[in-house]
RNA sequence: CGGGAUGUGGCUCAGCCCGGUAGAGCACUCGCAUGGGGUGCGAGGGGUCGCAGGUUCAAAUCCUGUCAUCCCGACCA
């Protein structure tokens, strides 16, 4: 039925290409390693935008805005942040071009004093920024926000999960002591998590990143690691709790209410349009994406179907008084009258697209005061009452959602295996893939060993969960507790 | 940056080996029929064959150069 989607037994990738592609969530740009953002991708990343910010906005944050630019000498501030980020900085080094026989060429004379850094992240311009506005205790938490967009040079790219431009919200919080900032790192790492869960309905696991998996520059990085359909571990959001570090590097301080200089404690935290990536990746089937209704650009399709202008007049009439109907309870509905595709055809536009509910109603519902409810989730379907329709479609908005984080759910718990020797780890992660706990004692060098030999590497240290300790299984040292090796993206 | 491949209507590709007036499918436009799961039939519009040079009476096809893209590996939210 879906034609243009290769099944994800075949080629998971290829699947993942298709459903981006049909659903018409975005392309590829002329622009390597860039995409263009289809309205239904844009449509879709603006909901999870409005819940997102509603949540940081209940959190005390507010929104601000920093350039996209960054003078090259801030980057080398703190030296660890250099580092991770020196290799994929696109950098500006001319501010002119000038015409020529076929067209334009870089004016060599329009040749930058300080070259600009197109931005990775934010950090150094903010605390840079920062530093002016913090002298007193009194000045502090500052709570910030920024929606922007950033790029980070990378050598191979996929759609959402990795181009080189993305679109992200990056936090950035100063306060006066470590504890507030550790708090702080939490409260937004569990607000990740309960979005990602309730509304994208996508589990996730809360844990504490390896000394190499850490962001460059942060002192603890948290994340929520999904794991994907296909045995793959997806990072889908972090939060790092940063100490000092950017403080002493641009020098940041504050008088204290003893009236003491300190540096100031931070934290910054992320999600990215790759949250798109994994909500495809976590809920869409062979034939074509599948929506959470949370988020769903379009919950309900009405479809109508008719054969002459007699039969065309009552169910369109009929189909007018179903969309004020949900319309007004909130629901987001659209009535496809569109006389220019087929029922056939809608059919399998909307299953590709994803939305969760589709109406069909045709003159025998009209005469018989009923409509086909079908859901996307199960496909299946079934007549209903007139009557009966807004409360039926509503209770299925909410099942559906549960659905698939139920699905989701149990398919990550499936996929999830415990070894105690790296025999058994090699021959769980060849055959079955997924989510490995097992025991590390805790050095680079281990997890480096692991890494090279199976391309699994550590996705984190959970927070929850089983802590009891062990012996590594490659080295056989102490473990304080298991943690969760995969292969990621 | 190493290894492999490909550039031909909007898209996917055939044609190239063996030079002779550019093709198919999908998409698009128009008409008629159709309409409860991608509808059928008919008509039509659209291409500097990546670019530059060369060989030839004649080049999408042969030769040289060049540019670009894609896949595989080293880096990563």
């Amino acid at each position: 039925m879906a034609k243009n989607i290769t099944s994800r037994d075949k080629d998971y990738a290829q699947w993942y290409l298709d459903i981006v592609k049909e659903a018409k969530l975005a392309e590829h740009s002329p622009v390597r390693g860039c995409m263009v953002i289809r309205p239904n991708g844009f449509a879709l990343w603006e909901n999870m935008k409005s819940v997102l910010d509603g949540m940081f906005k209940d959190t005390g944050h507010e929104n601000a805005y920093f350039p996209l630019f960054i003078p090259k000498s801030f980057l080398s501030k703190e030296a660890q942040h250099v580092e991770g980020f020196a290799k994929e900085c696109a950098v500006i080094t001319h501010s002119r071009l000038a015409s020529t026989e076929d067209g334009v060429e870089v004016d060599p004379t329009s040749k930058l004093e300080e070259e600009l850094i197109v931005r990775p992240t934010s950090e150094t311009i903010i605390w840079d920024t920062y530093k002016n506005w913090i002298q007193s205790y009194r000045d502090l938490p500052i709570l910030i926000n920024q929606w922007a967009n950033v790029v980070r040079w990378e050598m191979r790219t996929r759609l959402f999960l990795r181009t080189m431009e993305f679109l992200w919200q990056e936090g950035h919080t100063a306060h006066a002591t470590k504890q507030e900032a550790v708090d702080e790192t939490i409260q937004m790492l569990n607000v990740y998590r309960d979005f990602v869960e309730n509304y994208m309905a996508v589990p996730v696991i809360t844990g504490v990143k390896t000394e190499s998996e850490r962001f460059a520059g942060a002192e603890d990085t948290y994340c929520i690691e999904a794991l994907m359909q296909d045995g793959k571990a997806l990072q889908a959001g972090t939060s790092h709790f940063l100490g000092q570090n950017f403080a002493k590097a641009f020098d940041v301080t504050f008088q204290d209410k003893d009236s003491t200089v300190k540096h100031v404690w931070a934290t910054s935290w992320g999600v990215s349009t790759r949250l798109i990536g994994g909500l495809i990746m976590t809920h869409s089937d062979d034939d074509g994406l599948v929506l959470p209704p949370k988020l769903a650009p379009v919950q309900v399709v009405i479809v109508p179907i008719w054969k002459n202008d007699e039969q065309k007049a009552a169910v369109t009439e009929y189909g007018d008084k179903l969309l004020q109907e949900l319309k007004s309870a909130g629901i987001r509905v659209r009535f496809d009258d569109r006389d220019n595709y087929k029922p056939g055809w809608k059919f399998n536009q909307y299953e590709v697209e994803g939305v969760p509910v589709r109406i069909t109603i045709g003159p025998r519902d009209v005469e018989n005061n009923k409509a086909e409810v079908a859901r996307r989730d199960t496909k299946t379907k079934e007549l209903s009452e007139r009557t009966e329709i807004l409360a039926k479609v509503t209770n299925l908005l909410e099942e559906i959602q549960s659905n698939l984080f139920e699905t989701a759910k149990s398919r990550r718990e499936a996929m999830t295996h415990t070894v105690d020797t790296y025999e058994e780890f090699k021959q769980v992660l060849e055959e079955k893939g997924g989510f490995i706990y097992a025991h590390w004692d805790g050095t680079p060098e281990t997890e480096e060993k692991v890494k090279t030999e199976t391309k699994a590497t550590i996705r984190c240290i959970p927070l929850e969960g089983d802590k009891t300790p062990g012996t590594c299984m490659v080295t056989g040292n102490p473990s304080a507790q298991r943690v969760i090796f995969a292969k990621a993206y």
